[in-house]
DNA sequence: AATGAATGAGAGTTCATTCAT
DNA sequence: AATGAATGAACTCTCATTCAT
């Protein structure tokens, strides 16, 4: 359930013309992934938006702030979602395969979000100040809980470090989604999805045969 | 065993006096890592390398040129290293844990340079044609190597992906380190090796204890 | 007796609601007096006078109008009610004390209109051309027409220069009013008033003893 | 006795090519003289000096600081000169008499410097923390000084107050000048000077003939 | 009559880069 | 080889002003 009050997450000076104000985030959302941000001017949003350079001072304060307004609504929306989902699922694996297959289709479904966020956003110190992050934070927390779930009803090893495992799985994504927005790579994204949950799983050595007992039978016709 | 025509890697112009074009190069290391690209100027980087602004220009034939030149030397003696050792170890599951401990520890003792690779570098679509990347490309087969090396011969489960596998290995580095670069947060990370080799090894699935005993039937006839 | 036709004086578009209109005028002497004319935006005065920005549009044509307009009315009274008075005055010293006195009290009981008048207006050459720097050149007039009846009564000295007498005394007002905009220093302007009549009106010079004759009587007894 | 080290009070930035500075702050007195300071941009006063509007920022950091550097050196070499000079005249009233002459002379011989100085610096609130304005502080101290210097020796009345009087001096001044600046009128400036000293000597009132003969009588016994 | 919304037009400032010495 | 000096080229941001409603 969507809160009405996104407004204040977005850090939008005023709300004139919320279309409007949609508009040139979306335009800037698109310029900053093509170009980045520096490479990226005003005065290419502006156009790509349809209105005058000082129109998107009306509705943002500066560049930096139009930037880090990108994310605010898509990963609010995000959160909230996941958190209603996450209700109806039952057993810890299960809600993590959940967590990893939304969390790689959010990348997928959006590539020049995706860009921006990867390329731009990741490495801005001043976008941990923001109130998106904030939420990107509680996010993370969303996978340790699941994961610390699992650990204590015994779906997960117990001698897992939880805050390690979420930087797997996290950092995998991330990697994955910074090849695909750079080298256009793994061309299905999503589609990577079972095999990352069954690694985190499962792991990549081989088990162990358990010692088994061969018994020969000889059938005496 | 490194080559000694290493010049060529790092792009530079000339050689007129190695040691100052070293001497520019960790000044725009520590320079680039504090303030980033685009906020670190040339000024700032002949401050701190005691040369003119037009000195730099002798070494390095543009500001983008330095930045890349940065990590060429670093990342050329860790690739043959890497080389070198991994000759000496028997086992794909050994080399492999070689391969995560000296990727850790590449980026924990030489914070600068951690910063400017994942905070700058990682998302600059011009790094990728550039020569220091080939190295990375040759660094990351490696990796892929080992791992295909492990599943033939019978140490990696058969039905694992081996690039995802690269990808989650170096996504989970690269995550702890930009943590670490930009919230100092994972204290040790040469800590996280093991835990990091564990669960990427075993996965995070408690093992199904088998409650019986396998008893293989050979019918003979 | 002070016209009713007044609206020409102030170069106001039109006269919708005169309240409003002087609203803005008083916001915008206020702004301008703290902030100066370039720093002080139209956004400022209209927040101020509580209305929109558009809406200043309404009544003054442009943001130089509207400066020009805040003495118009002041001046104008000041030199009606100069006039009034000093048909009462008998004797060109006592109405140049009066000019001098009143001049002084003008500013010092409006210090946001000394402020706009002497830091602002005083040093703008398209104020010259303003019906209301008219005004001032016929309140400089009233000056130098007493200063000539003192000349032709024989109260002042006939070797003076009227023009140069009154520059004295407005340079002198100018220069205490401007001093105490900027420095706050002459702490009673009106208490100075004495003083600088006196001055005028005596020089700094010490008063040569009127030649003497010496007598000498001797007395024979 | 003029300092050599005058460079400090210029607040340039460095001194690359002193030659340079001077033109710049030359063309920037007769563009800002013309225009005002708001009015006049960097790029006139760069044609102006034949320079690029970027070479303007190696000499001053602003334009503001270009703006308050004009009367620096000038201010300087005027209060040395004035010190120099009064050494060596006997009595108050002719030490005053040359300070209204050199005052009155500064401005007449440089209409664009007493330009800048009246029409925009006099009224700007930062440039009363500036080097340069304490220098005009202390110009005024040498007139206060010898106003003094006349009430203690006897030449000047007893009863004047010393920091009107000069406020008066400065202000007739001041006033003159800027009727000079606007509208062209006293054409000579300096033909005053005997004017303005004579009537702050004498005063303006006609002084009361004595209708009879002071007659001393000694009585000789 | 009043204004919300939009913008044209600049202007100051920064910096990577060049080049003569 | 080294650099002091100069600048071309942008770019962000501001604000007075307009106009449809």
């Amino acid at each position: 359930m969507p809160s009405k009050t996104n407004n204040s997450l977005k850090g939008i000076k005023a709300q004139k013309n919320p279309a409007k104000g949609e508009a040139i985030l979306k335009a800037a959302e698109n310029i900053f992934a093509q170009k980045g941000f520096h490479e990226a001017t005003i005065s290419d949003i502006a156009k790509k938006a349809e209105v005058s350079d000082a129109t998107i001072y009306e509705y943002f304060s500066s560049k930096e702030e139009l930037l880090f307004s990108i994310p605010a609504e898509t990963i609010h929306q995000y959160q909230e979602k996941n958190l209603e989902i996450l209700e109806y699922i039952q057993g810890a694996a299960n809600k993590l395969r959940l967590l990893i297959y939304r969390h790689l289709k959010l990348y997928a479904s959006n590539p020049d979000y995706a860009n921006v966020v990867m390329l731009i956003l990741k490495g801005n110190r001043n976008f941990l100040k923001t109130e998106a992050y904030k939420i990107v934070q509680r996010s993370a927390r969303n996978t340790t809980q699941v994961l610390e779930e699992g650990i204590q009803n015994g779906e997960f090893r117990p001698d897992i470090n939880a805050y390690l495992v979420r930087a797997m799985i996290w950092g995998t994504i991330e990697h994955l989604v910074i090849r695909k927005s750079l080298l256009g790579k793994p061309q299905d994204l999503l589609g990577l999805a079972d095999d990352i949950v069954n690694t985190i799983f499962n792991g990549i050595l081989t088990p162990q045969k358990e010692p088994t007992i061969n018994v020969n039978v000889r059938i005496i016709s």
